[in-house]
DNA sequence: TAGATTGTTAATCGATTAACAATC
DNA sequence: TAGATTGTTAATCGATTAACAATC
């Protein structure tokens, strides 16, 4: 009999970085123990799912007590991959391209822009926040040279597929999409999107 | 016996401006009609599905040729009410609010930034990509008078919720949160996050 | 000990999908 | 008509929650 893989669902991994983040707060306010129960009030969570999450990668918590919250935090760090810093390609440096080069908080949380592209001319080789741009054709080799595995996607839609393919074939393997489109990747690349528009018109559906 | 209420999932309206949005590409391309298999492929969700989620609401297609697009697309902004023009709220005037300032998506899409606000006596009374910055403190008197519904937060994790209860006190029904913390609403009020570091996290976690 | 809270099983709830009749 | 595709029911799949023993 082969050993069985539980796999663990995806849905609760996107929730470990709320736990993780509401932690950090508690930290910040010199807190040491914290429940399930109050771990998911802050959260709109409920407790039991708090705790189911938690056991699926071991048993973190002391009846009676709750939650070491210096060690729970220490665990889903390592558990994320948070402990380490993961350099990124920024694609595209218009706009939005320099808002997110001057979000600090990226960089702060273990997600440090290494390099920008363009593939508009006026903009390649000047200086952008600190950051030169490179020619977008420089993708593969610069990427592969640098080992890097996570990119943000910051072009305008009609672009961000081609972009997206050529971030997979030079070793990405996880995107941030920024660009209006569902993009199609190999399974073994995660994609995430952001999307404030959407995000609007599905709220927008409950008001009157 | 009273009639029966069948609530659509929200998670089904979230779906919605995911088709509206691929119909409006397919528009530009000059398509006329187009089959749930087709949309489904675009963006890597079953036909099934898409027959589902749209028989909420009607029947907008026909069998052997699939659903006339501008009169799906046109069904679909009926629905999300996305035929009309609402105007937005924007709390919180620094780099991000900046930002949000100068992306005219918004407003193409019929999210319209109506009113600036910020706390920082810097800021108030100067002219931020057009608009005016007022005092926070007035977001009651203008939001009430002028009707919005819509606001955007981009202030602080330490001053979201303060903003949001005079939001919702001011009779704001939708907010998009770009603040790192989880919201406390009453049940009325819909709330959106954005949230890049939240959905790095979770990309990480695949990461080895 | 008594009270609090965890970790886990089983039950419930809800969402997705398979199958297919209806029909353009 | 034959082929394509919709709309819908029933089955399946997966996620949440109720209940509770274990234990600090």
């Amino acid at each position: 009999m082969t050993s069985t893989i539980k796999a663990i669902p995806d849905i609760v991994i996107g929730r470990l970085p709320l736990y993780l983040r509401a932690l950090a707060y508690m930290i910040e306010e010199n807190r040491e123990f914290v429940s399930s129960q109050e771990l998911g009030d802050r959260l709109g969570i409920s407790s039991v799912q708090i705790r189911k999450d938690l056991s699926y990668f071991g048993e973190f918590g002391k009846q009676g007590t709750g939650y070491e919250i210096q060690f729970l935090r220490q665990q889903l760090r390592q558990i994320l991959h948070a402990d380490k810093v993961w350099e990124i390609a920024l694609v595209g440096a218009g706009d939005l391209g320099h808002a997110l080069i001057r979000y600090e908080e990226f960089c702060e949380k273990g997600f440090c822009i290494a390099v920008v592209f363009d593939r508009d001319p006026q903009k390649i080789g000047r200086k952008m926040g600190g950051f030169e741009v490179f020619d977008a054709e420089s993708i593969p080799t610069i990427v592969k040279e640098r080992g890097i595995k996570v990119a943000i996607i910051a072009v305008p839609a009609s672009e961000a597929q081609a972009v997206s393919d050529i971030l997979v074939k030079a070793g990405v393997r996880a995107i941030l999409n920024y660009a209006p489109i569902t993009l199609s990747v190999p399974p073994k690349v995660q994609v995430q999107y952001i999307n404030p528009i959407i995000q609007l018109q599905h709220m927008a559906y409950y008001l009157d």
